[in-house]
DNA sequence: TACGATTGTTTATCGCACGACTTAAATAGG
DNA sequence: CCTATTTAAGTCGTGCGATAAACAATCGTA
């Protein structure tokens, strides 16, 4: 009975892994398309949601660090797909914009998410509903590690 | 109505990646005391279940490849966890045995599942529920890949 | 002005992950 | 039998992500 708690199917963590790695298998044939990463992808996603963020922004919202994001931001500068200029305003801060390119990309990319729901087999909504109680499990985590 | 498919908060993605990397971040000083990585802890797992599996069963358990375990492998044989035999049965199987020290380790790992429990603000039952969810959905990724 | 805090970069290190290829052994088919 | 195919694992090459620690530049403020 103790000793279930070390058996592998019992592991949420496993679960949130091995989900994890299947979804990116999924996704990388899709992103190899657009040459991006699954990180750069979600980079990617904020900045076409919202132009112009800071890098401390960027990593606020994926809970990554500016070690992370500089050289990762660097590759999609290199690929043509951003541009990284300091602040006017405050002259610490990088302001992380879309080229045109980057901006055409998201076009490519909207095709991406109707094929993880067609994959997932199940609905919008059960998807959304999973995807919020994992995000409330995240938060836990995040809250107990600070 | 469309857009929303491309929002970052919609992203079931996401949700497992920042969970996902949550979790990790919670593990980390655990598993830095007994000197194992986040995989190789998963590794651990399935031999303190099963003793004396081979490569390729370790890797269909985990999802990975020969190619990832390998190296994975030798360096918990690097560092006392584990032997690793030629079957005599099968000559191309590699047969990976617990040490000792891979043993006792299992002791140390037990604190670990409970710690993940409390910082997961939730019960055990509601973590199970969670957790069958999640490993629905990866396989049915791991089906729509295959 | 000087000091502490903030922002981002750099450096070093490490391990995971995968694809493509190779080797060796077992199995199947003619 | 003997070849051909399949299977198991390892090798090689490549690349990225992740973190910690140290550093530089700027800002705000006392």
């Amino acid at each position: 009975m103790t000793d279930d708690l070390l058996k592998l199917d019992n592991f949420i963590c496993f679960a949130l892994y091995s989900a994890n790695h299947a979804m990116n298998r999924l996704y990388k044939p899709m992103l190899d398309e657009l040459n991006l990463t699954y990180p750069q992808y979600l980079v990617m996603v904020t900045l076409w949601e919202e132009d112009g963020q800071t890098v401390g922004g960027i990593g606020e919202k994926l809970f990554l660090e500016s070690s992370t994001l500089t050289p990762l931001l660097k590759r999609l500068e290199a690929a043509g797909f951003i541009q990284r200029t300091r602040s006017k305003e405050d002259e610490r801060q990088v302001l992380i914009r879309l080229t045109s390119e980057g901006t055409a990309l998201k076009t490519k990319a909207a095709t991406i998410p109707p094929c993880i729901l067609d994959a997932s087999n199940t609905t919008a909504a059960e998807l959304t509903r999973l995807k919020a109680e994992i995000v409330t499990l995240r938060e836990a985590l995040n809250k107990s590690a600070a």
